[in-house]
DNA sequence: AGTGTAAGCGAGAAGGATTCGCATTCGCAA
DNA sequence: TTGCGAATGCGAATCCTTCTCGCTTACACT
């Protein structure tokens, strides 16, 4: 149960709402999931929590560098665990299967290009939309 | 007055709210805008209209090919004309400035990563967020 | 030019996602 | 244990966007 530690060592109290919503991200099996998804997944597991207390951990979360939020296409926002290194999206249009991949080519040029044009980058996201191989149609 | 040829030419009729979107889209100082910043630059200009018909329309644009909707963070969606090459976004996330730039070597290997991933790429939206010139810490 | 008709419009209501306000409850240090 | 500030749960509020519906308009056909 290193959830416990985790929260201590972000500056965060180990509430019971905390630990929950950490544990699943945890456990998840996608490991991008919404605040919807959290909540539905908390009240299955027999929880007394609100909808609010979801936002209002996971941007806390998000602020500690717990989580990451992304805003793909269309919605809700999703959130994953921020324990891996950095990655981009690949989102299928169709069944909105995500799959993670890392260029260090692309992370050299968006270096770059952010210094060409005198940015000082402070994030960037990149996301592939398609059609994921299940759902490809058949011609090939 | 191509607009009007413009509007028949996606094949949507030529009406006064969708004459009036488009001479504002092709007249903006920036290319990115949102529904909001059409209605009130609409009203500024003595129009009557309703926001609704601000977004139906834009959807219409989008679906006919002729602007683009971007999802930048935080809010609201932004709208440009497709007029010009396909570029990714510079977005500065304190003053709200949009860059925009094309890197082939990026595009490039997107369209590797996808193939690599079985995904058939049918978009793609590349955003580094960041600080522009005017808005970077003076540190330099 | 006159006109019928489907498409388009404006206004306000509705909807989904997210945040706010506040009284109550809980974590944790003393 | 006890106390206090932080955190929660609930419902209301907000923001952005879409829907509904009665009225108007563009445009093909006289």
């Amino acid at each position: 149960m290193a959830v416990q530690t985790d929260l201590k060592r972000a500056g965060l109290k180990a509430t019971l709402p905390r630990l929950r919503i950490l544990e699943i991200l945890e456990g998840s099996p996608d490991r991008h999931v919404s605040a919807e998804d959290l909540y539905r997944a908390l009240l299955a597991a027999g929880e007394s929590i609100g909808i609010a207390t979801i936002y209002r951990v996971l941007t806390q979360f998000e602020q500690a560098g717990l989580v990451i939020r992304h805003n793909f296409d269309g919605g809700s926002a999703v959130f994953e665990l921020a324990a891996s290194e950095h990655h981009d999206h690949l989102v299928c249009v169709r069944c909105g299967r995500v799959t993670e991949f890392v260029d260090e080519t692309i992370e050299e040029r968006q270096r770059m290009i952010a210094a060409q044009n005198g940015f000082t980058m402070t994030d960037h996201s990149l996301i592939i939309y398609g059609l994921c191989p299940d759902c490809r149609p058949e011609a090939d």
